[in-house]
DNA sequence: CCACAGGGCGGCA
DNA sequence: TGCCGCCCTGTG
């Protein structure tokens, strides 16, 4: 890995396993956008900025050293050795599979309060309107952070700016009844920031009883919290899609202890990264989905 | 107009 | 403890 810095950007040569789309668009963050060559463009941490594979090179445009010492080279997982882990959950020819169709995804490390409402929104919710909800609490709360190639961007909001919201705005940005979960959660960490940005340190089980104290935020959201803020990477989150995907390609395995003690006893510490590539490899494939139609027809 | 997708809560055994 | 009706919004 050898890294280029510019004025405007960061560039890193040699770079295995990341694929833009693979990275953006696995459903672990909601505010990434595809450019017409494929790059994508999104706001973390109050920074905007773009990102593209060109060969083997991978470009971050709109930043530069500071910024990438701080904030990105940490925030794209780039230390992270991802051969190592496919190897250790490429345990038979459905993850093989799973693996290679997805090879270029990585965890990002995200914010612990903006994936806490983000999750907290996902539930019983579709992608599409996850991004729009968040895309418009970002605009209504968020400090706008500048322009990028012809379009403004917004920060996600801080607790304090969605604690002092009133609950009817809340609702109008599209969260629907998670609006009071929200703004409860807003309330209390603005109050106790320290709890949540200390709730990683706790081990698992603790941390995922901590999350689950709050609203809206049950099995499912408290996995997803653990795994894409907190790296909990034993977390294995089970939606409907892993449960289909895991139905069907480990029926038989599932049966009797459940789909989480399938995860730990065959992923153990790198289950969150098997859930990924399961994930995304069942969602564009649309696994499990034909099963399923067909059963509900007579 | 209706069916459907998608997790968590609260009430009730 | 487990089950079930309900909560919203956008799409087909």
């Amino acid at each position: 890995m050898i890294i280029k810095y510019y004025e405007d950007r960061v560039e890193i040569e040699n770079i295995n396993d990341f694929i833009p789309r693979h990275v953006f668009d696995c459903g672990q963050c909601f505010r990434w956008t595809e450019e017409e060559d494929g790059s994508y463009t999104g706001v973390a941490y109050k920074k905007v900025v773009n990102i593209g594979m060109f060969g083997d090179k991978l470009v971050i445009n709109n930043t530069n050293k500071q910024d990438f010492d701080n904030i990105w080279n940490d925030y794209l997982d780039l230390t992270r050795d991802y051969g190592r882990i496919k190897s250790h959950i490429d345990i038979d020819e459905h993850m093989h599979k799973a693996i290679g169709f997805g090879r270029g995804i990585r965890t990002l490390n995200q914010d612990e309060w903006e994936i806490l409402i983000t999750f907290i929104i996902s539930a019983n919710n579709r992608i599409p309107m996850i991004r729009n909800a968040v895309e418009n609490l970002s605009e209504k709360y968020g400090e706008e952070i500048g322009e990028y190639r012809g379009r403004k961007y917004y920060a996600f909001p801080t607790p304090q700016a969605i604690a002092k919201a009133n609950l009817e705005d809340i609702r109008n940005c599209k969260v629907g009844f998670r609006d009071k979960y929200i703004l409860a959660a807003a309330k209390h960490i603005e109050k106790n920031m320290e709890w949540l940005y200390s709730i990683k340190e706790f081990d698992y089980e603790a941390a995922s009883r901590e999350l689950k104290k709050l609203k809206g935020v049950g099995d499912k959201v408290a996995h997803c919290i653990l795994l894409f803020s907190m790296g909990k990477y034993s977390a294995f989150p089970v939606d409907v899609w892993i449960k289909r995907i895991m139905t069907t390609l480990y029926g038989d395995e599932i049966e009797g202890n459940g789909i989480g003690e399938f995860a730990s006893s065959n992923f153990g510490e790198y289950a969150g990264f098997a859930q990924q590539y399961l994930f995304f490899y069942g969602r564009e494939n649309n696994v499990g989905k034909n099963n399923e139609k067909r059963s509900k027809m007579k």
